[in-house]
DNA sequence: TAGATTGTTAATCGATTAACAATC
DNA sequence: TAGATTGTTAATCGATTAACAATC
């Protein structure tokens, strides 16, 4: 057991949810021991790459065993922080905004809807699974009495940047931006960015660059 | 001008996009030429990178100018296929795929809605931007008749492999998989995953792991 | 104990950065 | 022409894979 002697690379990051998903789906086929070979051959990676992004984080198999699947489900959700809840907002009561917030996954996570904003009058008063939308004039405010941790931006990117350091500036310590663009937060602010244009033209490069001659 | 000698790196595609995003912002401030270096300041990368980028699909700038902003814009726009126009689905009208749907930033790139799915019969009819929801069994007719390029996947994850599966019959060339599994599909048909808990769950990490002892 | 499989070190591969000759 | 800046080769860095000794 180590545990972050030094920063581990977003590349590492990035696999682990990816790990809990098929771990979960073990766990639910009551599978109770994987060794990292049979694991890489569900999931298409190297048994190398398995055992050295897990070592990261200690030593969590057994020699001659394998890793039991129960234990390590729950030691990378501990390391990926889901071993507690999380309080979030979403600004931007549009389309995107509401099906977030109207997404039960999250919560079953630990994420935890507590507000919801809009600028247009039209929405304040409208209810999403019983929260009712805020003018985001009441951001600062609700951010500090709420104890919120996570805003999830979806407004349009004209009016991102500004939100970004209300929301700074009251004390959020990560953003979950669906704005079309870079946010410029302080060290110690989260941003964590879906670009889903961006997601859409990889997708429009590959359907272009194919073997369809 | 070389353009697709061997395979490019999914890491250089993955900045495309952004790059165009400058590129456009410049071109809306009406800066006519920009040198890596100074894009490099912008962008908060490596003026050597953007070099390289670029160098894989052609010169496109020239020395002692740097380059023409206008150009390179249209340029990479081309290389990532945005210089004509996707027929796409959605399928899976529910929140999510509402929200996608009424998206009109996809329209402005050429990527048109012409039909919106779902399995559930209370939906059928409805309209999303005058394009009325079928019922999932109409799908391969409605492809194969529709020249769809592209099939939006917002259902639940355990009806998503099926549905993929259909998809791939009736000749679809391209997904934009939402949902939370990973699909199996032949080579030849190209699927770009948005799995927004995975991403969710980054956020997560870096919260947990940030500097706040 | 023998066999299996991890944890970890070493080798390889690929991506990023630096340097500079080519050239506008 | 001289200065600027690209395109491209070479050097470095980091991430992935392979190998194997440690150990359950």
């Amino acid at each position: 057991m180590q545990e972050q002697d030094k920063e581990i690379s977003q590349a590492v990051i990035g696999r682990l949810p990816r790990y809990l998903r098929y771990l979960g789906e073990l766990k639910d086929e009551g599978v109770e021991r994987i060794s990292s070979q049979e694991l890489s051959e569900r999931m298409k990676v190297t048994a190398s790459q398995i055992r050295q992004d897990l070592n990261h984080f200690g030593g969590f198999g057994q020699q001659g065993y394998g890793y039991n699947v129960e234990f390590l489900y729950a030691e990378i959700a501990r390391i990926l922080g889901l071993d507690h809840s999380y309080h979030y907002i979403i600004i931007g009561s549009g389309n995107l905004g509401k099906a977030l917030g109207n997404y039960l996954n999250f919560e079953r996570r630990g994420f935890l809807l507590k507000g919801m904003f809009d600028r247009n009058e039209s929405l304040i008063g409208e209810e999403v699974r019983g929260i009712k939308i805020r003018h985001i004039r009441e951001l600062p405010e609700f951010i500090r009495e709420n104890k919120i941790d996570i805003a999830v931006l979806t407004v349009p990117k004209e009016e991102a940047k500004a939100i970004a350091s209300v929301l700074v500036e009251s004390g959020i310590k990560a953003i979950w931006n669906f704005a079309h663009v870079d946010l410029n937060v302080p060290a110690g602010v989260q941003v964590e960015n879906v670009h889903l244009s961006d997601s859409l033209m990889k997708l429009s490069y590959n359907i272009s660059n194919s073997a369809n001659p």
